[in-house]
DNA sequence: GCTCGTTCTTGTCACTATGACTATATAAGG
DNA sequence: CCTTATATAGTCATAGTGACAAGAACGAGC
């Protein structure tokens, strides 16, 4: 007991197992009809030439934060000005790594799609990837858990914030923001019952007076995101 | 970028940084009007004499939450039977611990409020502590922060799951149900309007067909928690 | 130029959940 | 017996909901 007590004040460093602390990150976008994780080829073993999450060692000086946030910069070029980013959860299974102890800071990005598949610099290697194209067991260590946390998160947040206008670009229509909806949830959305939802939630949205130009269809209005954070009252699945 | 990719594969022990992995309990319990934590003091420096949440070394074999559910046995005497246990979040700030590099996983346990004190081996130096009491910088480390998010996290739980029945004993009444969701939001609810939601959400609790021996007013029905674990429709604050 | 199909947008309506409130039941205590 | 406290049932106006209808404004094709 009092040697375990020593041991929790941990004076020595020696005393304490070795862990290695990463950050991996799943980067979610929406490109209806599909939701898509951004993630790397791995080139060594274990698990060389599969899919993983993008990841790294967080640094002796470096906050977890800080950590997860080099890394989206490093994959996406987006800074937290127009991303989201929220950590996840941690994963520390001993054998999740079958090299050494390694615990996992795992961090949920959200990001609207960019017009090229992959920025930065070692960009070769990465590619955004349909989830549903996704088998079940396709992603090295135990990165399926922690996608399927990020992912179920997600459809969850854009339940009770406004969220979901980061998947969107700067200025976006109601059909848009309702295709995000239905992409991660997976099933249609009234559009009239949606509409109404969303601007009787007092700035969720603004409008910018401009109307789109597409396709199909009568133009729709634009909007771009307002100043709220939480939806009150929650949009329901 | 050649050398960071070998980093991230790691296969020399000295290639990564050292990092100590520990686990932080925020233990809550409700009893009314208090919501109380269970704090340690500590006996060494750092923050000698200063409360601080129970917690420990992650052991070499040891899963993250193996981790926890032993700390909180160790504290409580509890088992994941009777208490809920659930990873909160993880807090790595460089400065976060002034010896060395230390990331705690935070976990969230909620336990119904025992007879006893504080029940365990080491139970000396622990107890339960009434959140209201405790000063802005009373805990050591950065463990405000870690109880502040212990704490929102049970306010939006309760909302959305039946977990408040964890915070009751085996059967309780309505009255003690809706004291802990008064309690920890910190205001009144209509016992008319709270009892015909609880009800009318299926699953949430089980009538027992016994009635409450108590001190005043008319005796109430007693409950125990059913088999649902989410509330449709949410309870509002 | 007209019709058709598509999408956006506004409006209607029945139904449900809600908060506020009233009323009654059943205990303890003076 | 009367007051106080609590539990429980019921009422009611209002707000939010899903389902649906209808009109507006475009492009495509004949």
């Amino acid at each position: 007991m009092v040697k375990r007590a020593q041991r929790i004040d941990g004076y020595d460093p020696a005393s304490f197992p070795p862990f290695a602390v990463t950050t991996d990150l799943v980067i979610l976008t929406v490109r209806p009809p599909q939701v898509q994780v951004l993630l790397v080829r791995r080139e060594q073993q274990p698990f060389a030439g599969a899919w993983a999450l993008p990841g790294g060692f967080v640094g002796p000086d470096q906050s977890l934060i800080e950590a997860a946030q080099f890394k989206l910069e490093d994959k996406t070029g987006l800074s937290l000005d127009s991303a989201h980013l929220e950590q996840l959860a941690s994963f520390g299974e001993p054998a999740r790594d079958p090299r050494m102890r390694v615990i996992s800071v795992a961090w949920l990005a959200m990001v609207a799609h960019p017009d090229e598949p992959v920025a930065g610099s070692d960009a070769a290697d990465a590619a955004w990837v349909d989830i549903a194209t996704l088998a079940d067991d396709e992603l090295a260590f135990d990165h399926d858990a922690i996608l399927g946390a990020g992912i179920e998160r997600a459809r969850n947040r854009i339940e009770y914030t406004t969220l979901a206008v980061t998947f969107c670009g700067d200025e976006f229509t109601m059909g848009e923001l309702r295709a995000v909806y239905e992409t991660l949830w997976g099933h249609a959305l009234d559009p009239a019952n949606f509409n109404r939802k969303v601007l009787a939630s007092g700035g969720f949205v603004e409008p910018t007076g401009n109307v789109a130009s597409q396709t199909k269809g009568r133009p729709a209005k634009t909007y771009r995101r307002g100043p709220a954070e939480t939806l009150v009252p929650a949009l329901q699945r």
